[in-house]
DNA sequence: TGTACATCAGTGAACGCGCGTTCACTGATGTAC
DNA sequence: TGTACATCAGTGAACGCGCGTTCACTGATGTAC
């Protein structure tokens, strides 16, 4: 990586860092670039303004999530594998992922930038409303894999059950952060797992 | 009401309205008062800094929400009614406040705390934690009535079960919010019931 | 009922500080010939 | 291999503006006698 792009992702990690605990108003350049030790021209180098800082941010931040599913739920090497199966290790995989943050999730961009709209131009909002109707197509199209081979044993909305795999991790978060607890995402992940196992499994008499 | 307190909730409304969409520090005390035509003295007169006003809106978000969880869930009129059935008509309640809101639902202050915790002190952060514990205590006793009579299908924890209302909902705001879709919450808590309904009802052969 | 005083609910000007942004400059590295 | 120039990745001082907070004052309302 070259030094500027270097210093780049040092100053979108420090970013980052504070933004999911103060909010983007109240997270300062100042304090963003003394935590990089580099100045403030330092940071106008690499962003025109402000604004394009909070752009890049949720960028990366939806681009890492997406590598995250393919990898968690993708499973390539075993395409011909039960989409109820690869779903439900997928749930696993992502719980385990979470248990294993000391500190819990740090907190998702989306839900940030969700909370603080009226901070943004168009082109943040856009990219934000993208996002989640990204999760929402993945999601819905394994669960409609899933729904071809298994009746389900409720009238479900496939749409509602993908987004439901977005908002437990974003409840999850908040209830973890306002609580302290780093483990409750995680345990949210699995009862969503629980849902779709009841939801999906044929009954054995 | 007397004129202060009068004054003092719209103050609140007007904070609470812009918090929720720009976040604490970016909303200014000028903003506040201009939108209920005071003056920024008018606001100190009321609250005696900032940080007072923070807690003073968590502490009414509190209040608020324990209020309509007693009347959608407490039925007093019908105590002996069967716990389960109570769950879910408490939900029904729930789902249907939700998509009466034509805006759907503004935020939760919460929420909007947990995202920006750097910027309390500790009293406020203290307030936040108690209230998701206290929404955890709530449902977890509901739980435990309903776990005495049915046995639920799939090994859950009740406070888990119990955080999965808390955490659908706070969820479900995000979703909307970033898509511009208000009827997002109230699907997430109608899935929640479906799962309840499934987990606790008893298998008819 | 009238008067004196206290309290309530603000007004409006002033303050100092930190913020985002600009800009002239600089040293290190890369490229052309 | 040496030299001239261009680009990269910053530095550091300066700016004007808006912010939270203070404070002396004020008119309206309430209370005591």
């Amino acid at each position: 990586m070259a030094k500027g792009e270097e210093t780049r992702v040092r100053i979108l990690d420090a970013a980052q860092d504070a933004i999911l605990h103060k909010g983007f108003d109240a997270t300062s350049i100042e304090e963003i670039v003394s935590a990089d030790e580099i100045t403030k021209g330092g940071f106008f180098y690499h962003f025109p303004d402000k604004n394009a800082l909070a752009l890049a941010l949720i960028e990366r931040y939806i681009a890492g999530e997406d590598q995250l599913f393919d990898e968690l739920f993708g499973r390539a090497e075993e395409p011909n594998d039960d989409p109820l199966h690869r779903m439900l290790i997928g749930l696993q995989l992502m719980a385990e992922l979470l248990e294993d943050l000391p500190n819990g999730h740090p907190g998702c961009m989306v839900a940030s930038a969700a909370y603080q709209d009226r901070l943004f131009d168009r082109a943040v909002r856009e990219k934000n409303r993208q996002a989640v109707l990204a999760w929402r197509k993945r999601f819905g199209g394994y669960f409609s894999e899933i729904a071809e081979l298994y009746e389900p044993r409720d009238a479900v909305d496939l749409n509602v059950l993908a987004d439901m795999i977005s908002a437990s991790v974003e409840g999850g978060i908040i209830l973890s952060k306002a609580l302290g607890e780093p483990l409750i995402t995680a345990q949210q992940v699995r009862l969503v797992r629980s849902y779709l196992k009841l939801l999906f499994t044929p009954r054995t008499h």
